[in-house]
DNA sequence: ACCTGAACACCGTTCAAGT
DNA sequence: ACCTGAACACCGTTCAAGT
């Protein structure tokens, strides 16, 4: 029963385990995963797992990445349908949204997910998540002058706040939005007025 | 060692559990809270708690129950400096930005907190959660007809989705704001850009 | 070299037993 | 009536021992 069985190569092994944490977190939520429930979907002892990564939270970051690079090609998808500056924005924020409701339990796993105090993000997740960022700046570049840097960078992390916020308080049941409205709906006011609002913005900052 | 002690009434011992349950998210935050660091920190055994609450989930509510009216206090407070509409308003998304960087312990206890699948919200805490949601929709009333209820809905919880999400990546350090500008700025930001947006919204919601 | 499984220090919750 | 503390079924992580 122990020693070395070699029924899979180390990557083989990574492979297997961060599609055991995808399946758990699929049928059960991100609460269910733990070590021993992955290791033992895989077939292998708990210990096996500390061969292969740092702790569970490195499985996790694994899965979640994925899930992340899944919604960004989705989201880059429904905009190179558009071609409007505007109507781009809005399929990006109604993609995330949209996404985030048909697969709640991954997309979940990705931000409510707080790794040990003390421990430290990955770069190569960091970095992941800052690429994803990037295609909302730039989708904003049509909106902004040259001179307005500051504006479109804060005028990114607001709007992306705003669709994250919306399709937080969807995914967890407690969006309450008008009857008839989806959140993407939600994602499309919020967008669409904050965009029409910059006109104006521009002049009162001018004071 | 065993058997009654009436150190305390009843209600003395939810008291005493509840702060000890609050101290312990301030000194070491939420994760750190569970049923035998609340007793030990009461000088009780954790079998007490099941005597008092229904479990560690009901203990966690009473703490962020009052943390959202200590929130909404310090709201209202700052929104009746105000006279002007918009003032008001911005006044508002300031504060609760302000007030979760100010307890972000207590204020991420409030909304990171996710209790066991199955179980539900006890209504004496949703009622208290509609209840502050009334504030935001109330002080939306000035920029709305009789005939936009639905528009005012939606917007409200629009807003509150935008505040809430700046919020949360100021508290996790995951805001990445412009040199400058602070979490209530992009608050501000979003309120006001939103709002000055709503009269071209307007104009386009009638085609 | 790889994998096991027991061990350590935790967790929420229950409940027989004691005062 | 109240409170205890052992017990049950978990958790992440480590590591001596075995192949």
């Amino acid at each position: 029963m122990m020693g070395r069985r070699s029924d899979h190569s180390r990557d083989e092994l990574i492979a297997l385990a961060v599609s055991a944490a995808r399946a758990i977190i699929l049928e059960q939520g991100v609460a269910k995963v733990s070590a021993r429930a992955i290791a033992g979907r895989m077939g292998y002892s708990p210990g096996t797992l500390y061969n292969l990564f740092e702790g569970v939270d490195e499985i996790l970051y694994r899965v979640n990445i994925e899930t992340l690079q899944d919604l960004g090609a989705a989201a880059l998808a429904e905009q190179a349908a558009q071609t409007d500056p505007l109507a781009r924005l809005i399929a990006l924020g109604r993609a995330y949204v949209t996404y985030a409701e048909e697969h709640p339990q991954l997309w979940l796993a990705v931000f409510d997910f707080r790794p040990a105090a003390g421990t430290v993000t990955p770069v190569w997740f960091e970095d992941a998540v800052a690429l994803l960022f990037a295609i909302i700046t730039e989708s904003l570049a049509p909106f902004f002058g040259e001179d307005e840097e500051r504006l479109r960078e804060a005028s990114a992390r607001v709007l992306w706040s705003g669709v994250h916020g919306i399709s937080l308080l969807n995914v967890t049941g407690r969006l309450g939005q008008p009857e008839g409205m989806t959140a993407a709906d939600m994602a499309t006011l919020l967008i669409r007025t904050f965009v029409h609002g910059l006109e104006t913005e521009r002049d009162r900052s001018a004071d």
